[in-house]
DNA sequence: TTAAATGCAAAGAATTTGCATAACA
DNA sequence: TGTTATGCAAATTCTTTGCATTTAA
């Protein structure tokens, strides 16, 4: 147990929200400046290959950490990058069939579920009609 | 309506699985050696927003390009990392729900639904029996 | 002949790695 | 005291961008 570590683990049980690598760095910076981003990703591997942390894709921008135990699955705007949580029983027809059909237990919270939101699709519809016309 | 543009489409169109921008390069290349992947990148870029080609994520890799016509969702292993190609149909059940409760018209194919195929499955609970016994 | 597309090289973002040093047990 | 973790810098991977030159309509 390290002063990186130790800060680490600290920071993801603060707040519980998904932090990108970056993100949690600069938290760490704040209390040890000179914690290094690379120290930051080792242990996220390691807590990660532990089971104590998960990450996902929520888009194309970098990755988010989070505890495993605070794990769930994601809806994300294309155009406004708006993002909702979804609760997991969102997935359990998709989770039945997998099984069913092709023997796989899938996590569908590790990538987003990318779409658009109801305010964006509204603009391309008026967006439609106006080239359109 | 260029060489490169030409040759892309070409390659798009003749093989219709989901190819990376670097594998597309070397096709074309093989054809025209001095098409730089910068023109490929281009080029896909401005296909997609004409709505004739679609990227996806399959994994941490580099983004898959095909022919949105072909466009379909992946269960993807995230140990062994086989893909398995799913019909939309699977996605029925989350689409509804993600209007229904959110407003969200979701394109489950861009990002891949992750998860653990039977083989590695079978290999996971082997280990559990090991490491427990 | 003029706007658009290209090639090259360099920049960028996100992440990983090599290696000498430092910290833990 | 010996393994494990760290910091730093450099390397990697994937993708984008700047800019001078070429190509196509």
């Amino acid at each position: 147990m390290t002063t990186p570590r130790r800060l680490l683990v600290r920071c993801l049980f603060e707040a519980s929200g998904h932090r990108t690598a970056e993100e949690l760095a600069a938290e760490i910076q704040a209390r040890a400046p000179d914690i290094s981003i690379s120290t930051v990703y080792r242990n996220l591997e390691e807590l990660e290959r532990l089971g104590v942390v998960v990450h996902s894709h929520l888009g194309h921008g970098p990755a988010t950490y989070h505890l495993a135990t605070a794990a769930h699955g994601h809806l994300v705007c294309r155009k406004c990058e708006i993002q909702v949580e979804i609760a997991d029983g969102f997935f359990a027809d998709l989770r039945r069939r997998a099984i069913a059909d092709f023997g796989f237990a899938i996590d569908p919270r590790h990538f987003a579920v990318i779409g658009l939101c109801a305010t964006c699709q509204a603009a391309a519809d008026d967006l439609g009609d106006f080239t359109a016309g």
